[in-house]
DNA sequence: CCTTGACCTTCCCGTCACTGGAAGCCCCGT
DNA sequence: ACGGGGCTTCCAGTGACGGGAAGGTCAAGG
């Protein structure tokens, strides 16, 4: 396979894949051209990728995940434990994001949102 | 006032405010020595603009809401209008996240988290 | 008067995970 | 032989700064 047709089948765009290879965590073949040639494994290894990108993963949490995916002798508690900490990672950032929609909702209610220039939400964010 | 009195009195580093100057949203004088010089009004923008980035504005937005800010002549609409635009943004990213949320909590649950190498979270994600 | 140390300046590189684009090679169909 | 699409590498840019180097400036202490 080429790069083309990992990209249609893995959902990633050829750009993504080739960025994944040169940071390392996929090693594609190569044809005497010089073309990428990819493998079923290594298809399975990029959609596995896109997933976990599309969870919010850090490259380096899915390197992690990579190298624990091809250990036969992994322990699970290794594989929990970074769902974990991206999972409270996760839930901080809600906590956070609500918060800020809290404050914001407040202060679009607050606004006539007329021609006028007075202005709560101003008025508030300049600091009273 | 030196930078490093605005930066200790608005909350911002001395680097965000040097870049603040660099992309022009603030404009602060310069004494015979090459030294930025601040005046109480640019501390209140930093302070707002410090305020702006607590709550996710970007940049483009915090340049948007200054411009209003010094307008006089602005209609509250205009300001309403940024702000609603942002909680809206901010309200789509923590549907992601609680997607996520769910997601990765289901598979943290279901995953044992011992010494052994069956793992429900690497089955899922690796695509059963 | 000299030095020390804290402050200030600019400049450049690094972050994170890509994305866009240029220049050039390769392969297939007509 | 040629055109068009796909492939290659390399370079630059994204957003909003942060780290650190190299060097100028200022106030206080010896």
């Amino acid at each position: 396979m080429n790069i083309g047709d990992v990209a249609s089948r893995s959902g990633l765009p050829a750009k993504t894949i080739r960025y994944y290879e040169e940071i390392g965590l996929i090693q594609p073949d190569r044809t005497a051209n010089g073309y990428r040639s990819f493998c079923e494994a290594d298809l399975h290894k990029l959609a596995f990728l896109g997933r976990l990108r599309a969870l919010g993963f850090s490259i380096e949490d899915c390197r992690t995940l990579m190298a624990l995916y091809e250990d036969e002798a992994r322990a699970s508690a290794d594989v929990k434990q970074v769902a974990q900490q991206h999972l409270e990672r996760i839930e901080a950032k809600i906590q956070d994001l609500e918060a800020v929609r809290a404050t914001l909702s407040e202060l679009v209610d607050s606004c006539a949102g007329d021609s006028r220039p007075d202005c709560p939400i101003l008025k508030n964010l300049s600091g009273d």
